[in-house]
DNA sequence: ACGTCCATGTAAAGAGTTACATGATTCA
DNA sequence: TGAATCATGTAACTCTTTACATGGACGT
């Protein structure tokens, strides 16, 4: 049910096609939101039966027709409602790279702090990423637009995350040297 | 196909019944992973199909039976092909509470410093569990058994997600603040 | 010439959730 | 006496992913 919000939350901010919207999540909600376009065009079909939405189509020369969808009044509604008297349950995370963390004692010491260092330059890589993202959409601070501070806290949420990240490979990294230089003392020589 | 790597990953550790695996998964994997029994008991038959794992009945007094799973050869053999020759895709996160955050603009500044306040309650909780786990399990800072090194890196993964999480919180509390004492001078008066 | 962007959808397979089902033991 | 723990499973449903399908416009 949770897509249904992801979206009507999108919309509320402004009318957008099926096409906008997936580009709206891989923009904005990479941290903490993902869905395919199949997924999106079914959804807001659905939506659209259930009133959530309403659609027209927009005609375009030199380019294929879209469908613009907004949100009615009673997508309005049950979006503040869920925003409003709903709790959010803890997020669901399924990351391969902590799974492969907790087996890094299977492999020896090198190998090990190679794969901590490839997802540290990962990390490094979406950091600088959403730092230039915010810095170039909101160069005084704080938004102009009041409905942008949405992605102003969210994408400050992607830097703290993947600085988190960095950090923690960093401190496994040292964790891993120190235990084996622990083990032979003679590996500093 | 990743929740076969978790359970192999917990199986080259020790031989388990889906009942722990169940549990060690609650226990240690919060942050990354989560898996129904229902999932856990079909996935552990299909490898068992496969000859990843071999199961052995164990019969107890008292107790109902229980099916004590192990690795096989093949199944860490593929487990190590895993864990070097793959690299890890991008965690994939759900997450309600930054949906909301997305969308604090919707809604008065009082009821949305409520929300980030509750998120920051429910962070400061698992902060403050993890942290006790973690000192408990490894008084002596680093495992002395070396297949718990997994364990102690990602508790401390989670320590530092959950604090991120708080400090973020907190971050988005105070511009909030400042946002409405821009708009409205006397408010702090 | 080739790739990317625009734009929308369906179908099938795979993964995850919720509900149903059983039943003894142990602790408060 | 009621709840929690131990222990395993199936069935139905929902959600997510991957593949299939189309086709003009625009830049290099």
């Amino acid at each position: 049910m949770s897509l249904r919000y992801a979206l009507m939350g999108l919309l509320a901010k402004e009318p957008a096609t099926g096409y906008d919207l997936h580009h709206q999540f891989k923009e904005t909600m990479i941290y903490y939101w993902h869905a395919h376009h199949s997924q999106i065009y079914r959804e807001l079909g659905k939506m659209e039966i259930d009133q959530l939405v309403h659609s027209e189509i927009i005609t375009q020369p030199n380019h294929p027709n879209k469908k613009r969808y907004s949100l009615t009044n009673e997508g309005l509604k049950q979006l503040l409602h869920w925003l409003l008297d709903e709790s959010s349950p803890p997020p669901s995370i399924k990351d391969e790279f902590l799974l492969r963390a907790k087996i890094l004692h299977l492999i020896p010491f090198e190998q090990a702090i190679q794969i901590l260092r490839e997802e540290h330059m990962v990390s490094q890589y979406t950091y600088e990423m959403t730092h230039a993202w915010q810095q170039e959409k909101f160069t005084e601070h704080i938004p102009s637009d009041h409905r942008e501070i949405g992605d102003y806290f969210t994408s400050e949420y992607g830097i703290r995350y993947a600085k988190m990240r960095m950090g923690w490979c960093e401190w496994a990294i040292n964790c891993l040297h120190h235990i084996q230089s622990q083990r032979d003392p003679n590996i500093d020589k």
